[in-house]
DNA sequence: ACTTAAAATAAGTTTTAACTAAAACAAATT
DNA sequence: AATTTGTTTTAGTTAAAACTTATTTTAAGT
């Protein structure tokens, strides 16, 4: 059975690991505020759990079953988060928190139930993919809306940060997941896009366009 | 905030508090599986936090404070419970598990979004009240099927024990909340009791009518 | 090649919440 | 009144998971 903090640990992984598999103690260190001594000490119990191999002052190098673990933690937060917006009301603005907390329950009936109630959703409320029961994630084919070019016409699908305050700025303009979007101009000094929805137009900054994932 | 820990030992006053707001160390120690001196230095702590008054070698005094907490701890049980089975389609067999790890969420939305999808249930799967927000408790006038007398008809109101076992052994014989029964025999040997109900009659035990709550 | 900065590790400490063993106390029985 | 029994407390230990400080290793810059 995890620990609470394994899974914490188990979920930095998930989120910072990259293409070749590999992790460093820095980034978890950052990610996780903890000190790097007490990351390197409870990796050391992740390689005798099979989750991660390790070379002394070489990167973390996550195995698959490490990456499974992973994503199972991040499938019951982001089934959670669904669960919490379509059939309890909460705003998507709020569930996170919640969400962080209900991930570690242990119980496959409770995690198959909300899969089921909510017809098998393939992704969370911010447009992020929920991963299969085996850890698996379907990705997306979608880009930043900052990497856009003028006058392209685009959809919001997703949006890569999940802070209250973000999302309570989102809600304010009515930029919900799936609303349409036409970029009407890029500021050259700093990148802030003009944009057009709902029959009226936003100014948004680089720091809110990096956030926003558009499809074609 | 209220640890886990605090929060376990919390509930256990709760069901362990007689008529006069006194627990006793040993019955704590006994309910939790946890050895004498670790509740003792515990209840040093919640001396500090103002959940009970002790003095030395006498019983616990819980205080109107400490009452709340731990009603509140268990409201948040039950009313789980009952979403699990109203809701989220979860046999009242398996609930109190899952509610045991949920009532540890600390949300007020969480918890009130319940309370409001429920419509504010007054009693939780088992029959058993919930607390209100001020951790008030409506008791219902009930006594256990062993109680009854020979020909008496009554009514299932509640269930004190919520075993998976116990509970399933219900299912088996349809035997839910709200059912009609009569008293057609009781053994004088071993209170074994027949009981008629849905059309058919079965021969309860001793141990189970105790765990029968019933009303005229 | 040498120096330095950054990253990783080692060693030892702290806190929480459990434990065991032993001592102190209270109540009941002889 | 003395003894036994059971309850409660004290004292000291352990394990998990964090910490701080100090050291080692790697990589980068001169």
């Amino acid at each position: 059975m995890k620990t609470l903090t394994e899974e914490n640990y188990l979920k930095a992984i998930f989120h910072l690991i990259k293409t070749d598999n590999t992790v460093t103690v820095t980034d978890l260190s950052k990610f996780l505020n903890i000190k790097m001594p007490s990351v390197n000490s409870m990796m050391k119990k992740f390689v005798e759990k099979d989750w991660v191999r390790y070379e002394s002052y070489k990167p973390l190098e996550v195995t698959e079953n490490g990456k499974k673990e992973a994503s199972l933690i991040v499938r019951k937060h982001r089934l959670t988060e669904m669960f919490l917006v379509k059939k309890m009301n909460i705003g998507w603005e709020n569930v996170h928190d919640i969400a962080e907390q209900l991930e570690h329950i242990h119980s496959d009936e409770f995690f198959d139930k909300m899969d089921e109630i909510l017809d098998f959703p393939k992704v969370d409320p911010h447009g992020e993919p929920i991963p299969d029961k085996d850890g698996h994630i379907v990705k997306q084919d979608l880009k930043k809306l900052s990497a856009c070019k003028l006058n392209e016409n685009i959809v919001l699908m997703a949006v890569t940060l999940d802070t209250e305050d973000f999302l309570s700025y989102l809600n304010e303009r009515k930029l919900t997941l799936g609303t349409k979007l036409k970029v009407l101009k890029i500021e050259n000094v700093d990148s802030t896009m003009t944009v057009e929805f709902l029959g009226k137009s936003e100014i948004l900054s680089k720091i809110i366009c990096d956030k926003l994932l558009v499809k074609a």
